[in-house]
DNA sequence: TGGTCTAGAGATGCTGTTCT
DNA sequence: AGAACAGCATCTCTAGACCA
């Protein structure tokens, strides 16, 4: 009895031993998975980065070219910190022709480049223009047709228009508007003609007052 | 305490109308 | 004819209620 109990637990031990062997390889080969996984997050990761950095180098250009002038760029913690923040809250989608919404930083791009060429906007047709609109946003990777420019400007406008006018104070970092903060400095600045103008007319609709005056 | 649902407000896109 | 504007539908987000 007493060799029959010790072939038992001879036999329990080595199925023991067994079990945490394949327990043991089972583990390695997860980790193995977990690593390449890793591994691959991390070169996508590098490919945004530099997706992102040759985008904002085309944008910096690109606005150079049009105002003639060097740009003072952010040290680069910052940047990183402001883009990390927004991905973290709003998960920003990059610029995609089956998105119908605009990212944030596309619409940024749209006011840059439509305030670079407002001067363009105060003479003549302006279809052209929004063609060289479409072009810019293009170079920096956001693929919009003219007519999606216009539609948006004119929404962005109408929307800032209409919580300007209801006299509602917006909370610092609201959710969304992120073009908010920069018509309202081009709106002060007088930067924008079309902003300038629909003001006059809003005022003499009001007061019965001559435009020109 | 965490998950789900819902109402309401904010934000946006589309389309028709008016204006220049 | 093209630009500007207005109205409406739809999407998105958030706070609060409710439940397991």
């Amino acid at each position: 009895m007493v060799k029959k109990l010790m072939d038992r637990q001879e036999q329990m031990h080595k199925q023991l031993i067994e079990m945490l062997e394949k327990k043991e390889e089972e583990r390695i080969i997860r980790e193995e998975a977990w690593k390449q996984q890793e591994v691959e997050r991390a070169r996508r990761d590098v490919e945004l980065r530099a997706e992102e950095t040759s985008r904002n180098l085309a944008l910096i250009a690109f606005l150079e070219n049009l105002l003639g002038e060097d740009f003072q760029i952010p040290k680069s913690s910052e940047v990183t910190s402001v883009v990390k923040d927004e991905g973290e809250v709003h998960g920003d989608i990059r610029s995609d022709p089956c998105n119908r919404r605009w990212p944030k930083s596309e619409v940024q791009a749209l006011v840059s480049v439509r305030t670079c060429l407002d001067h363009k906007f105060l003479k003549g047709a302006k279809g052209s223009v929004w063609e060289e609109v479409a072009d810019g946003l293009g170079k920096m990777g956001y693929i919009r047709t003219a007519k999606k420019c216009k539609e948006k400007w004119e929404n962005i406008n109408k929307y800032y228009k209409r919580t300007i006018d209801s006299g509602k104070t917006r909370p610092k970092n609201y959710r969304s508007c992120p073009y908010f903060h920069e018509l309202d400095s081009l709106y002060k600045k007088g930067l924008l003609n079309q902003g300038a103008g629909n003001c006059v007319k809003i005022e003499t609709e009001n007061k019965n007052v001559d435009p020109e005056e």
